[in-house]
DNA sequence: CAAGCCGCTGCAGAAAATGCAGCGCTAGAG
DNA sequence: CTCTAGCGCTGCATTTTCTGCAGCGGCTTG
């Protein structure tokens, strides 16, 4: 797409805060990319980035442009598959801002959706709830999965499914042999929790707030993989939601088991976009997948 | 912005329908503009345009293609409006689709505007209901102002205004010494009437739909001008609604006088915008002022 | 004070866009 | 039927635009 390169341009300069750093990145000169930029301000009678000593950075026109231009490449990422479609190629580009928690999930529907639509390819990025909506804001993703979301001011939300916390440790572990266990059953063991940014351990921390009992983890991980592995390497208890936990269990020998909903409340999966974004069609029908699946497997309501 | 100009030679060949009229249109020659068509539609892997014996069509690609260019190139001169706006110019560009009915009454609206922002300049043209939808949906006009349109599918209200019609005669008419007359003590003296594309027409065969009279209109014209000259010159009775009356009076020794709403019903102006269309800051700007004045001195609600 | 980045500019070569002349094609007029 | 007018498209020479190299002065930082 030739008439988009000044575009394309001004969004790296914008991304990478200099104008030589972007020239790096789109692998042209710093003067080719100068010359744009001072071309483009001509254009518009307006400087739209401020010179500082180590850089630029966009002034408020800048601003108001640079949305402009996001807006413009990803609109036109979508007609191209439109057209594509049409001509029944079925290709695109899915970009997915995703929760750590649920990153265990996605394989599976990508390689499903992908048995049907082999030209379409996928980026899935870990983000936490807060990146998660920036990435929609700035365009690096078209879709987003998060648990227990912050705000959701420019997210337009397509689907939630309730999710229960559940409670993991070996499989030889005494608590393994119940079927629901209460909070307080575990709090007798050593615990590895989550980092605070996670919405798990929001919510542990919310069942807690008004008792006496404070949580009090012997390992905390931004990692539910470590936590895993910890928990069962030294027979310990973490916690987790159900669709973080691949259907044989995340580890050989770990077992789950739902926390008494009186202890923990339930908490919720979004799935969003982009506040009055049009997707492209590859990521439209992705998400329909993905609520499909999601209502009918997972959803604890 | 020479980064569009891909842009507005493809949306002027669509409009067109050939290129080398279009080249003529833009003042270069069909070879460049057909070498520009030809680099996109390799761009995209796919014609955009059929090639027809008597020149090109777009394509349903080429649907999709220009849907997305017209919006571009909107959203470009509204995200330069908002710029100058910013840098405190004022400045604009502001096109309306009008009603025949209500084009005396922009000018006085148009000054008011320009006499705060003289850096605005306006185009305004003559379009019955359905051509000023269609303006609006091939983003030919901003704003559409229209008298009981009659489907709404792409326009979306931005304010109504209902308006009762006037009769219009003579002030030596002996229906003059009314103030409010009667359908059929219209009908009992020759008429002369729009045809039946307006609204002030169709309202009147809506009210005489179910009764055994008929309109019998000695003249007939699509130019209210006309019908005001005709109906003093001849002595005579014409209708119109009261905002495509100024003030003075179309004509010097005109007058009207209301309908009584019993005989005919009243009829509502829309002012609209394309769906979904963010305006562009003059345009916006305009039609608050639009909708302040109609709100205040023509509601007859 | 020196080193390191930064944005920006003059100049020359590379690349792209443009205009001219002309080809083959088709619909419609005579 | 032929003929013509209008169409999209192409080869080639020219013009315009873009790009890269080398280098300038300005600023922060150690």
């Amino acid at each position: 797409m030739r008439h988009m390169t000044t575009l394309l341009y001004i969004d790296a300069v914008a991304r990478a805060g200099s104008i030589r750093k972007a020239a790096e990145t789109l692998s042209i000169t710093s003067t080719a990319l100068n010359r744009r930029l001072l071309a483009i301000e001509e254009d518009l009678g307006v400087p739209i980035f401020e010179r500082l000593p180590r850089g630029v950075r966009l002034n408020s026109a800048g601003e108001l442009l640079i949305h402009h231009i996001r807006n413009q490449i990803s609109d036109m990422d979508r007609v191209r598959s439109q057209i594509a479609d049409l001509a029944g190629e079925r290709r695109g580009h899915v970009t997915i801002a995703c929760s750590q928690a649920l990153l265990p999930y996605l394989p599976r529907q990508i390689a499903a959706y992908r048995r049907e639509h082999p030209g379409v390819t996928f980026a899935v990025f870990r983000r936490d709830r807060e990146a998660a909506e920036q990435a929609l804001v700035d365009h690096t993703a078209d879709l987003a999965l998060v648990f227990e979301p912050i705000r959701l001011a420019e997210f337009q939300t397509l689907l939630t499914v309730r999710q229960h916390v559940h409670a993991m440790f070996s499989r030889h572990h005494p608590l393994a042999a119940r079927d629901m266990v209460r909070l307080r059953e575990c709090l007798d063991y050593p615990i590895a929790l989550p980092t605070r940014a996670y919405g798990v351990r929001h919510l542990m921390e919310l069942a807690l707030a008004e008792s006496a009992i404070s949580l009090n983890p012997v390992v905390e991980s931004d990692s539910f993989e470590f936590l895993g592995h910890q928990a069962i390497a030294e027979g310990i208890v973490s916690f987790q939601i159900p669709i973080g936990l691949p259907p044989g269990g995340m580890l050989p020998d770990m077992v789950s088991r739902q926390l008494d909903p009186r202890d923990v409340p339930s908490g919720l999966i979004y799935m969003g976009q982009l506040r009055g974004r049009i997707l492209p069609v590859a990521a439209a029908k992705f998400a329909e997948l993905l609520q499909k699946d999601l209502e009918t497997q997972y959803d604890c309501n």
